[in-house]
DNA sequence: CTGAAAGCGCTTACAG
DNA sequence: CTGAAAGCGCTTACAG
């Protein structure tokens, strides 16, 4: 028996015997495609407003097995790609009837202010313990943004007839959905483009070396630089950090000769390289290094940074996503998808567009 | 009865059955400070895990009145603040025991995509939906980020004992609890900070009209500046739109002779205002006029803005407004608080910091 | 400490 | 169309 409440709970026998009907007749009115002439569903509505009477979405949850809950973990917010990924895909989901639970998975930083690789064991000792939490929650779906899981977990969320999405990362070894950007063709749009534009000394500052973004943004413009015949003249590493990108700058820009040309595993990172390189370093961008990112969030068109940059289509992954999820939630399970949705490189002013 | 699913939940009742033991004893196993014996507990967690149950909390919720659930309404993700915000407030949340279910109110633009007034009916309405969405998930608690509340649905969150607080937001006339920067202390700051180096002529860009803080930032910037026998030498309106921002700063230039110095009422527009000075004016700040804001998100620190703005103590308005909120779940309603907390002025470079 | 039983607020066959 | 009844997966007095 429950503990005595501070608050009572209005409930749909209460409505009933207001409106002078059967606890059923309560439910089915609340209950699109129930069968109830229009008469009685006016008296229950009318006692239910009287008694601002709503239905316990979980108590109702309970028994048709479905909580119309998506669980959504995050991470990384202070790179821009991701608020903006949130509230589309709760906006999406919202549309379709669904809500967002939604779970932080604090990134940890060492005591240097260093990020740790997302593949530590704690982390994902972590990320587990979340993602069981959220199963609690009987949520009928998950969305992982640039976050991998475990294969344990994988399989339990499997055995539970949970759906699960990757958002934004990939893995190839497990039997999970994703929704990403077609990163490696990205990469070579960026290796292509230098090419083109005369630069001979192109550098590359890596993201977070276990992400699957990172590992084929790199590829991309690995390759794409060998067909060029040009070679990587520096590379460094930014993790994916403001930071720590500032860090690897200070070490690019000491070079001699400068490269001609940087590409940047992400936006967030960019800015960082940017921001070194003219306000710390007195350089010009693009004038005496030229600097392509990855994402276009919104800040990366502000004339501040005016970014030349590699657009992650978030509205497609995002519709792609909640599809996909939908899909599998209707169906039960079906097959493993990986979709990599092409995006454009736009050109803006941080990448000299000419032979120098 | 359920209709066919897909999948087989796995219940207490399995898990009793195969550790030998009654359902009241697994579920006991799982509730903390229950009395089971050791032993028992055992064998329990041994079937558990087995079989891979966990405990379904939606179920768990039913009985106890507690869903563990705070519903959060969100908008303007787009202004790093909230962001920033959510995750932590989704972060003290969790370590409270507590989960995050989402909404966001999306904010309407015009076809000329100008942002509409938050107070506007249609809006108003929207809001309310949300808010009666979120009351039927029978959450604990709601913070409402940056939105207003009609006091029909006030009165409705009261009537059904779900605690309320509005962060970064305050209503005068209503009885919600609310947590907010002090806006007009930190008005006051600015208008004396600009006074004392020297500046002649202030102009002052607008937040949305309806909103509190945009209210009390400019109050208390009208003060400070009467107090100093300033007057406002030109005002303009942003709608904390980055857009509407531009714009506004667009007019700005074109006065004759500029202002010495502006105040806009949040960073997010003061980026706007910025680019447009310098990219499309070609005017330097601080040299050509002082520049200050509000906030202090992450970016502004960053060295393309370099920015002197008020710091709004975010760790400590989400510290806030959960210890509230929790104490107003704990102990059922009580008084109504508003609490506004002082933050400091961050003295950067864009404001010139001594006399021309 | 332990089990049998009542009950949380709903939905949904079932029978009329 | 409508009501009585069973049951969703749990917690919690109650009695031993």
């Amino acid at each position: 028996m429950p503990r005595d409440r501070v608050r009572e709970r209005i409930t749909s026998l209460d409505v009933a015997r207001r409106a002078g009907v059967s606890q059923s007749a309560v439910s089915r009115t609340f209950t699109p495609d129930s069968s109830v002439s229009a008469k009685t569903a006016e008296k229950v509505r009318q006692a239910a407003a009287e008694l601002s009477y709503r239905p316990n979405i979980l108590a109702r949850s309970l028994i048709t097995g479905k909580s119309h809950i998506i669980g959504v973990l995050v991470s990384y917010l202070d790179n821009f790609f991701y608020p903006d990924a949130l509230e589309k895909l709760s906006n999406t989901l919202q549309s379709h009837g669904y809500h967002v639970l939604i779970f932080m998975a604090a990134q940890s930083k060492n005591s240097a202010g260093e990020v740790r690789q997302s593949d530590n064991s704690d982390d994902a000792a972590a990320i587990d313990k979340i993602v069981g939490e959220i199963l609690d929650y009987q949520v009928d779906g998950i969305i992982l943004a640039s976050i991998s899981l475990s294969s344990t977990l994988a399989a339990q969320c499997q055995a539970a007839g949970v759906p699960v999405i990757l958002f934004n990362r990939s893995q190839s070894g497990d039997y999970i959905s994703s929704v990403t950007s077609d990163n490696f063709a990205g990469g070579i749009k960026v290796g292509e483009y230098l090419a083109q534009t005369g630069h001979k000394r192109p550098a590359y500052i890596a993201g977070l070396a276990t992400a699957s973004t990172q590992r084929d943004r790199e590829a991309g413009f690995m390759t794409a630089l060998a067909a060029a015949k040009l070679t990587l003249y520096w590379r460094g590493e930014g993790h994916y950090d403001y930071d720590a990108a500032a860090r690897a700058a200070r070490i690019m820009a000491a070079l001699d000769p400068l490269p001609d040309a940087v590409f940047i595993a992400n936006d967030h990172m960019t800015f960082a390289v940017m921001d070194v390189l003219r306000y710390e370093c007195g350089l010009s961008v693009p004038d005496d290094i030229s600097v392509i990112g990855y994402d276009d969030v919104l800040v990366s068109s502000w004339p501040a940074y005016n970014l030349t940059t590699v657009r992650q289509p978030a509205d497609e992954m995002v519709a792609e996503t909640v599809s996909l999820l939908l899909k599998q939630i209707d169906e039960g399970q079906s097959d493993v998808v990986r979709k990599a949705i092409d995006g454009p490189l736009i050109l803006r002013g941080s990448c000299r567009t000419q032979q120098a």
